[in-house]
DNA sequence: GCTAAAGTGTGACTTAAGTCACAGCGCGGT
DNA sequence: ACCGCGCTGTGACTTAAGTCACACTTTAGC
């Protein structure tokens, strides 16, 4: 690992640099930085200034905001390929994070110097287009929390993550309740005594920070609930 | 009113279309429709196929989703310049509108042919910088709504709204209590409530479709509760 | 293996938010 | 002026959600 000849290959994998020259890709891993996080890890604080640009290589951050009274809530999760501070990429103005990003599982970030950066994509049609589609993507997910938030009983918007996160691939690192509160904008003692229900109710199984779905299709009824 | 030149150059005076020659606006223009709408007179809804690209020229769209039992929550606000079917132009999957559209204020509105649209504007770079910068900012202020919904106080979130609505020019049209509720989660009475406790603390006075803030840092304060 | 720390389970209680019901009020028609 | 409808004001009540307290369980570290 570590060769520049390598990460520029590891770049020209994402679609959101598919079609950059390998000379490119190569410049531009010569004056990035790779860093590895632990599961739990903070990756950026809300409030941080914005050094440079960073992409996900592999794993997965959580992008959450933190009230006074310490909750916190989930916002979105950066997959590999997908980038971190767009925000102020694009509006000049803002040099800092808006939220804060911990990784969710062992995850591998690279810090691309903007100014590289910038310069290298400015010209790159394929590039926007495809940035345009991340953020859009971004922009539904999002509306879909916030209404689910304003118009959704905690019960079902835990059994819509629960479905959602059943059709992912095997995530290596359980989740805690207090993590699943975070998601689904509640406390811990909720998560519980709503999981609680559902096994009662025989829709599942708890196991520590393992959860066995029994029954989706009761909890995609209770999903759709509105 | 009402000829192609006029409408073409209404489109040039916007961001997203400053650089375009005065030629393609017109052709544009030409197989483009306007249409006007009341104020609360819905524009879209949820579900309907997407026929077209929507441009507000004029006026404020509210893009809100339902619940079951016709609570509604505002998501987002289209102003002048701002453009409404983003979503699947750019997903070419999706082909129907994720949310509904009222206009809050007396709008016009110009329907662009999606194909001339996607051809025109393919090619240039200003229009994807500027599309951009419109994404993020909405991204920002729809993460800055769902974290407020999950953790803070309906009071605090209504405090905020005051302060934002204070700080817009005169908006013709009143608000009345239950589209209060529908921009900040939840319902009228709960509004209805909280201003009387505002206006008994003396932080503003309440007339028909009609508010007075009196002391806007006792509100801002409040909104500041996190 | 013991201990500390983190995670979980749960009852009892408080509180914010939502529901229901109904009485005024104000404005726009005819 | 009158009527009617939509908006507002408010009390009484219900309920979902959040808080607190505490016991128990699992895991990681020494």
């Amino acid at each position: 690992m570590g060769t520049h000849q390598d990460l520029a290959w590891r770049l020209g994998q994402f679609e959101l640099f598919s079609m950059l020259p390998m000379e490119l890709l190569l410049r531009m891993a010569q004056s990035s930085v790779v860093h590895s996080y632990g599961a739990r890890e903070m990756v950026f604080t809300e409030g941080d200034e914005i050094s440079s640009l960073l992409l996900v290589l592999e794993g997965d951050i959580a992008v959450f905001k933190r009230s006074s009274d310490c909750r916190e809530q989930v916002l979105a999760h950066l997959k590999a390929g997908e980038v971190v501070s767009l925000v102020p990429l694009l509006l000049d103005e803002q040099t800092c994070h808006s939220a804060s990003g911990r990784a969710s599982l062992p995850t591998q970030v690279v810090s691309i110097r903007l100014d590289m950066f910038k310069e290298l994509v400015e010209r790159n049609f394929v590039f926007h287009r495809t940035l345009q589609r991340f953020l859009v993507g971004r922009l539904e997910q999002l509306s879909f929390l916030a209404a689910s938030l304003s118009l959704q009983s905690a019960r079902s918007r835990l059994a819509a993550f629960l479905i959602r996160q059943a059709d992912q691939p095997g995530q290596s690192t359980g989740i805690t309740q207090v993590e699943i509160g975070a998601e689904i904008g509640t406390v811990r003692e909720i998560v519980a005594r709503l999981l609680r229900d559902f096994e009662q109710a025989g829709w599942l199984e708890r196991k520590r920070q393992q959860l066995v779905l029994k029954n989706r299709a009761a909890l995609e009824e209770e999903a759709r609930r509105w």
